[in-house]
DNA sequence: TTTGTGATGCACT
DNA sequence: GTGCATCACAAAA
């Protein structure tokens, strides 16, 4: 996982980031869940060009972009080429579950970091880690260490070119955020054991 | 199981 | 003023 693997399109990235290790200060999991966006995809923040928001999706690759979503949340994407990159939607949680038990405020496994605000909840991610390199602490990433089954399907919570499949998730993982229906993807969800 | 809604900040028209 | 790359909880079916 160096400056290489994400200095591609977020479609490619996202996908081959399914499985891979996530960790901030020694709390995270397993990558079960992602969303790529494009520099010409019209539900993507950089679709209107650089801002101060989104200012970070336009610099180096591999670098953390954090926004505040409805008001409330925040949501953690890596940069990828210029104007792109992929949302991290879900986590297996592994290590740290106290610390991300106490952020949440639950124990439940499944509802830990099964979504973008939960997962940024759970792993203490704010603005603070907007535009910081994701090769040094507090981030640990590491590769998938086998080769994932991976789903795709329709991004989530979006208004504008809903039918792209460019969410894709770890097959038969129950730690995702919603279930992948095969209508706008492939794969049925329950093609492999649970993970 | 599915649908509805309040909370809450900020970018953009 | 409008619309979100969301979540939790209530109510209906």
């Amino acid at each position: 996982m160096n400056p290489a693997f994400f200095d591609r399109r977020a479609v490619d990235v996202a996908r081959d980031l399914i499985g891979a290790g996530l960790d901030m200060a020694g709390a995270g999991g397993v990558i079960v869940e992602t969303e790529a966006y494009e520099p010409d995809d019209p539900a993507s923040h950089s679709f209107r060009g650089p801002s101060a928001r989104n200012a970070v999706m336009f610099g180096p690759a591999g670098h953390a972009y954090v926004y505040r979503s409805y008001g409330i949340h925040w949501c953690l994407n890596f940069v990828c080429k210029p104007g792109s990159a992929v949302l991290i939607r879900a986590l297996h949680p592994i290590r740290g579950l106290e610390e991300m038990e106490r952020r949440r405020g639950l124990a439940d496994p499944v509802l830990l970091c099964s979504g973008p605000g939960r997962l940024c909840q759970a792993l203490g991610i704010t603005i603070e880690h907007n535009g910081l390199p994701l090769f040094e602490p507090p981030f640990a990433l590491s590769p998938p260490e086998a080769e994932p089954i991976v789903v795709t399907g329709r991004r989530i919570g979006i208004s504008k070119v809903v039918d792209l499949p460019w969410r894709f998730g770890l097959s038969g993982s129950v730690h995702i955020s919603r279930k992948f229906t095969g209508k706008g993807g492939l794969a049925p969800q329950d093609a492999a054991p649970g993970s």
